[in-house]
DNA sequence: GATTGCCTGTGATAATTCTTTCACAATTGT
DNA sequence: ACAATTGTGAAAGAATTATCACAGGCAATC
């Protein structure tokens, strides 16, 4: 049994970089719920974590054990030490660090805000947001300001993937009239504003309204102007201890709508998600693993 | 395996009455050191009890399981349960949805990630990110991929408002190795790269490393290879029910070290966040009000 | 584009450890 | 003294673990 003033997890962590793809996949594994599974059979832990029975002998020695049940005893050890000491903390997010850290009063809030968020939202109202996002016959506008401009290019750059005909807008710049020539009747405009909210949003707004377009607005708690035109309009909590808002929440409607969206237009996007990593592997942009 | 709503720990101190004097014994041993204990082998928790190999057999007879692996199954699950916090599964987030609807699903991977994310942190790299980051003496270079590059954008918004002297830098594009050209020892990239990682910001991340300059890498579980190179790592999970992966949590982190920045650069920050403000109430991009 | 080397899984085997269960003796309490 | 409980020692059986050789696959390199 090797000796340790730290947890099993953080050296695991700590070696995670000496550790190949399997036995990365394995400790990690292993972390995910800790220290439960180590306990177990060693095959069972193999493949809960899908590797094979080597591999999980081969790492336990790269961390130092002799053996898989000395690693065992080790975590066993650990765990009765836990035992004894103070239980309290749980509340804390980062558990190293105190509860005052930026870290766990930022995380407290933008967990705040999450449920908040989702306590008043109207999954009616989303799923119809989501049929319209997904329905290709209408053009897809995506409409970003300032800061929202990183929200709008998330959605776009997914929704390149899933679906065709679809634009992107900046109303910070001048060239948005350009691409409202193009809107027509029963198109879709999902437009991000949140405060401070920007002139030219609201004005695009009016007008892809006037051309009898449907707008889905993604706003913050105070409501930008451009909700009185939106036909469904998401609402985030963005407060958080800092001089700015926080996208976090924002970030995470958008990702469940663009989960929804990809489900209901699986049939087609799979082909397209195929040729993207057809494109991908051909192009040697990515690696493949490590 | 019996099944139990109650905690074994309840369930033998319920039957404790029905136990005779050595199992009683054995009982009281095992609650002594629990959940470790019972994990051990047979033979180790029949010595700590000070009891004999047959005694421990004969109980967990009694206390309903066909075995002792099998015994030691149910702890371990019972162990595995309390590792899941106890925030986050119960709960409905959507209150008006059914749980099974994609933004109770969504909602629940995303409060995992952070929570497991969080707990894996490390306070003491995150604050030393942060001085670096802060430090205008070095000049600030923010690269993302092609996913990636929102959240990097997202953060060189922030970044522009609270120092001077820095770049963006888009790892797809050819143009890069340019503005290599210009870093210098001791200069901060904070790197983005998450699956798939692409081969240019591993390029970039070690031409950069062979200047002399320092990196900040966010990346997910998996380790990106430049997670080798970096001064400091982030490492978020990312794992959601869709076809993508989340966002959501390095947002998060994201958002910490930029509310952190802004706390350490606050003397010099203040006065240019006043200019930004005059800059624009006289451009009337924003309205102060509704 | 071919080669080389590293990593990983497969399947098998042997060694080890752990578990179960004997019978019987010792102990305890009634 | 009787009956229930417990421990001893042992041995068989089961499960787990350690390890091997080998082949396939992937990636880096030239």
């Amino acid at each position: 049994m090797a000796a340790a003033n730290q947890t099993i997890s953080d050296r695991i962590q700590q070696k995670l970089d000496d550790l190949t793809r399997a036995e990365r996949q394995l400790a990690l594994s292993i972390l995910e719920n800790y220290p439960a599974s180590g306990l177990g059979p060693l095959t069972a832990l193999a493949s809960s974590a899908k590797v094979s029975v080597p591999t999980v002998a081969r790492m336990v020695q790269k961390l130092g054990y002799t053996s898989y049940p000395d690693f065992q005893a080790d975590l066993r050890e650990e765990l009765g030490a836990i035992g004894k000491g103070p239980i309290a903390k749980q509340e804390t997010w980062a558990g190293a660090a105190p509860s005052e850290h930026i870290l766990n009063r930022f995380t407290d809030a933008v967990i705040d805000n999450i449920r908040n968020t989702l306590a008043h939202i109207d999954p009616v109202s989303f799923d119809e947001a989501c049929r319209m996002v997904a329905d290709q016959e209408r053009h897809l506008y995506i409409v970003g300001g300032r800061i929202t401009h990183t929200l709008a290019e998330y959605l776009f750059l997914h929704m390149q993937v899933i679906r065709p005909n679809l634009t992107h807008v900046q109303s910070t710049s001048n060239t948005w009239p350009h691409y409202l020539l193009n809107a027509r009747e029963k198109d879709v405009f999902v437009i991000f504003d949140v405060r401070r909210y920007e002139n030219n949003t609201l004005k695009l707004a009016e007008m892809a309204r006037a051309r009898g377009a449907e707008i889905i607005l993604f706003t913050d708690q105070w409501h930008s102007p451009v909700h009185q035109l939106a036909s469904v309009s998401f609402t985030s909590r963005i407060i958080v201890p800092s001089a700015w808002d926080s996208a976090a929440t924002t970030m995470l409607l958008l990702e469940s709508l663009i989960s929804a969206v990809q489900t209901l237009t699986w049939d087609e996007t799979k082909d397209r998600l195929q040729e993207l990593e057809e494109m991908f592997d051909s192009t040697k942009l990515f690696r493949k693993f490590t």
